[in-house]
DNA sequence: AAATTTTATGTAAACGTTTACCCGTTTTCA
DNA sequence: TGAAAACGGGTAAACGTTTACATAAAATTT
């Protein structure tokens, strides 16, 4: 069928060692025979067989992603911080979308065993026992994106959640803002979720200001959810907060669009602020205030800690920060 | 390092060949020592090294997806159809990010090679004689989305644009809309941009209004195309067209996005049709009336011909269409 | 009961690489 | 000039599977 190395050996009069130390420049081979064996290599179009060297070095060139959503907005950019370094070092990447269910991130690693994937970046949302029993037992190199995981030993990146919401927080209470309602995502154990949720807390606290649980909710990372969980608010309370601190820019957004059905103005009535700032964040009226974190760096930065990884180098396991920025859009109002 | 079929074999009391016969029921095993290996296997843990299987069957059970754009908002319901059907097929897919770049595609294309997918999907931006010359030469059963490469004998999916986009002006049409400007996309021969634009002028041509060359502009597929194109027809245009058809939801949106900086009323004063309905057409106000392509349907069928393919049943390489739908929202005004 | 078929299993040769090991030439240097 | 070192390149053994072929045992037929 296809082209090998032993049909490029024999017509350029070689060995096929000879072909695979050109090929890999592994050791030294003369000028001349070098330039027969490239020529040869040009005509035919000859391309090793991936597979055959894999089997054979013990190594796939295949780094594996399971997420989540792709639909995410965050994702493509991650996937662009990823890919640029994956890239460098000739390697390929492999995603799949576990859609959270946990059947499938287990399918799905399964999968990337038998693939003899190099390395997995894994951005699940929940640390199950099963989750623990696969990484205990197949010890592919693996890092967590976004979400920690305690107890997995895995090495893991995300920005500094609680940091993050703080200077949300702070935004509002510098614009004078005092009763300032939170809907945050899903509180697992140090989830992103908890996280932004704690940071909320700790500025509050700072502040002096009490925390309301009245303007405490929990929503899902969805349009739908933070619409819905802001008619809750609108219904129960007697008083509106004059400020949103939202876990995502698409929670957020389900508030701006409750707040136009219900005739509240933002920013005049009440105020809003995001988390991600995807690319919906720009496109909404008024423009979204949020927080802007860098997934392309993550991206890059999540590769080169599993290529250190995968080299066997030292990795430690804490969590590494990642850059997050506050942009002042056209959702906060700044009170006297 | 890992666990071979050796080691089972060994730990079973039985050859290396009844394993594998277990493993893919290529051959009947007695029931007896088959749960003996079954029992090996699961103590074991053991998973087979695609690698060598890939090498001895030649196959790597590996779609590759190269696309000009992951951020597209199509592309995440495209994924998913793809996978729905991949997934069942037990294979695992490799997405490309090519930016539109040709030297990325190629190169994406050269390391698909090595790593021997077994099918590529295309969804290229431009067919250039390069391309014709690396799919002459190697090989690997493709099949080529949303564009089509006239001349490049791969079967090729997409929806019926010319279709499409005369549904969307017959409904502006009959809406009694009669200025109706374009902003489509690049006119490659062939491309879904032309495609639309010939939609465009077939549903004038047929109702026997005659095209307006003022209204008619090339945008690229971003929002930031959309809104500096609609900003040159305010400046250019003495009177405004009453509807405009963009050929994609992301132009639809920068034109919205226009008129609303130059204080015009949409649908009031100007009617605005998209084409994709990406999640941004309902979030943006008013919602954007739009022509709707099943991206996921598209993925599944993609991958079912694409698996025709190497199964090498004969394929039609003409292009299968994809349904499409008329979604109406709140950006056009019903003209009496 | 012998001859035949069926069934279950094992043996060994591929698949296309990389690489340890070997051997012959040439170069270097005392 | 001869021994040692350096160099270039070939041979063959792996890597972990699948599978054609062979063979022994069991079941069936005559």
């Amino acid at each position: 069928m296809g082209i090998t190395i032993k049909d490029v050996a024999k017509k350029a009069g070689v060995s096929i060692a000879s072909v695979s130390r050109v090929i890999n420049d592994s050791k030294p081979v003369a000028q001349e025979t070098k330039e027969k064996i490239l020529k040869v290599i040009e005509e035919t179009g000859y391309k090793p067989n991936a597979m055959a060297r894999g089997l054979k070095k013990n190594e796939s060139g295949l780094i594996g992603l399971i997420t989540p959503d792709m639909q995410n907005g965050t994702f493509s950019e991650l996937v662009k911080g990823i890919e640029s370094v994956i890239e460098k070092n000739s390697m390929s990447l492999i995603v799949a979308n576990s859609k959270g269910k946990i059947e499938k991130e287990l399918k799905t690693l399964h999968i990337f065993k038998e693939q003899q994937l190099d390395g997995i970046i894994f951005s699940g949302v929940k640390f199950s026992k099963k989750h623990k029993n696969y990484f205990d037992r197949y010890r592919v190199p693996t890092v967590v994106v976004s979400q920690k995981f305690p107890g997995s030993g895995l090495p893991h990146l995300a920005p500094d959640n609680i940091e993050a919401a703080k200077t949300a927080i702070e935004f509002l209470i510098e614009n004078n803002h005092r009763k300032i309602a939170m809907f945050h995502g899903p509180l697992y154990d140090q989830s992103s979720g908890k996280e932004r949720y704690l940071g909320f807390k700790k500025a509050l606290k700072k502040a002096g200001i009490k925390e309301n649980s009245d303007y405490v909710k929990k929503a899902d990372f969805n349009i739908d959810s933070g619409y819905q969980k802001m008619q809750e608010l609108i219904n129960e309370v007697k008083k509106l907060p004059t400020a949103i601190f939202a876990a995502s820019d698409r929670i957020a957004i389900g508030v701006l669009d409750c707040c136009v059905d219900n005739d509240i103005k933002v920013p005049d009535d009440i105020s809003i602020i995001g988390f991600d700032d995807i690319e919906l964040a720009t496109v909404v009226r008024p423009k979204l205030t949020t927080i802007r974190v860098d997934h392309v760096e993550l991206g890059r930065k999540v590769v080169e800690v599993l290529l250190a990884k995968i080299k066997k180098e030292e990795v430690k396991t804490e969590c590494q920060k990642i850059d997050f920025e506050l942009i002042e859009r056209e959702t906060v109002k700044k009170i006297n």
